[in-house]
DNA sequence: AAAATCCGCAACCGCACGCTA
DNA sequence: GTAGCGTGCGGTTGCGGATTT
């Protein structure tokens, strides 16, 4: 079953209205209303669709509609009933007269939603986006590790690149489970692709000045950037490969940073000096194929979002793989 | 100054639903 | 019960102007 589309006919006009037809359907409408509009078209003199023609005249030519910019109050009518509602435009379009839920739709995805997620707000659930920013400075020292490593491993030894390589696995793990943790304890259905695009930040020198762009690429990107073999991490991590060797070395990392360092989307953040971390092992052995989440023999210690976002780059990689 | 990129918005698309014959 | 019509709705697209490189 199922309708034919109402202008599949060949020849009917699409795309931008032109002031002529603007006119017929203006002239038309307001001697006669619209009446069918399935029929408007052919008695209005118009090679357009019924539908374009309605949308034309409820989205733009009908005559109460308040064209310019939107107020605050219609700005926070928006944003509270779309706490409430959702994306019901049309819902929302009904108690801001003369605006229509396509200008409504366009405001809040052009502007409103940006602003939430400038505020740290999450736009859908209206919510502080604590997991998002709680694993940006994660981000951070992943991209810096890596930065490192890309830069200076003509200053390592082999030994020496290998031990860094390692450390970036196991960070890149870590850094994975902590975004998976924060959003499964908010959401069980963990899907990260489907998120919100976030801050990105890029390292342009190292020791890294990181510029913060408010939304291209998107987090999701980045991490599939730094985590390059982690494409997949929908549900439960990737092992980490049986090559990984751990053994005692000290790395330079990022210090903390807070959050609201990172607000000032719009400026260039200078990070603060690096500091050094231990990474302890077993020189030289194979650890196998570790297991996540701390529990019983092998695999990381136990982790904590909420602790690491208190000192998020207090790494401690006590690991007891055999 | 030209090319590339970004961004806002009008318009389109396809589905859903209520109504009627 | 079914088919078709009219309309509403939310998501997406693509054009064109603005901005950046």
């Amino acid at each position: 079953m199922g309708r034919s589309p109402c202008c599949d006919e060949n020849g009917l006009k699409k795309g931008p209205w032109t002031p002529e037809e603007d006119q017929k359907l203006i002239q038309y409408i307001q001697k006669h209303g619209h009446g069918s509009w399935r029929a408007l078209p052919k008695l209005a003199g118009l090679n357009r669709c019924g539908k374009s023609c309605r949308l034309r005249w409820t989205n733009y030519l009908r005559p109460d509609i308040k064209r310019g910019k939107f107020s605050q109050d219609e700005e926070q009518t928006i944003l509270h009933l779309h706490s409430i509602l959702g994306n019901k435009w049309s819902a929302i379009a009904a108690n801001l007269p003369g605006r229509t839920d396509n200008e409504i739709k366009n405001f809040w995805n052009t502007h409103l939603k940006k602003k939430l997620i400038h505020m740290g707000i999450d736009p859908m659930t209206h919510r502080p986006r604590t997991d998002i920013f709680a694993s940006l400075p994660h981000l951070i020292a992943l991209a810096n590790l890596k930065n490192m490593i890309d830069n200076n491993h003509h200053q390592w030894d082999d030994h020496g690149v290998r031990m860094q390589a390692d450390a970036l696995q196991v960070a890149k793990a870590q850094y994975l489970q902590c975004i998976l943790q924060s959003f499964s304890s908010n959401n069980n259905n963990i899907n990260i692709n489907t998120s919100v695009p976030s801050p990105a930040v890029h390292f342009e020198s190292n020791p890294p000045i990181a510029t913060i762009d408010p939304y291209q690429p998107s987090m999701e990107e980045m991490i599939s950037q730094q985590c390059s073999e982690f494409t997949a991490f929908e549900g439960t991590l990737p092992p980490l490969p049986k090559s990984t060797v751990m053994t005692t070395t000290t790395m330079t990392m990022l210090p903390p940073m807070m959050v609201s360092d990172l607000a000032h989307h719009d400026d260039t953040v200078s990070l603060p000096p690096l500091t050094e971390v231990s990474i302890e092992g077993n020189p030289g052995e194979d650890c196998g194929t570790p297991s996540y989440g701390g529990g019983g023999g092998g695999g990381f210690s136990g982790f904590c979002p909420e602790l690491l976002l208190d000192d998020p780059f207090n790494y401690d990689f006590h690991s007891n793989f055999n």
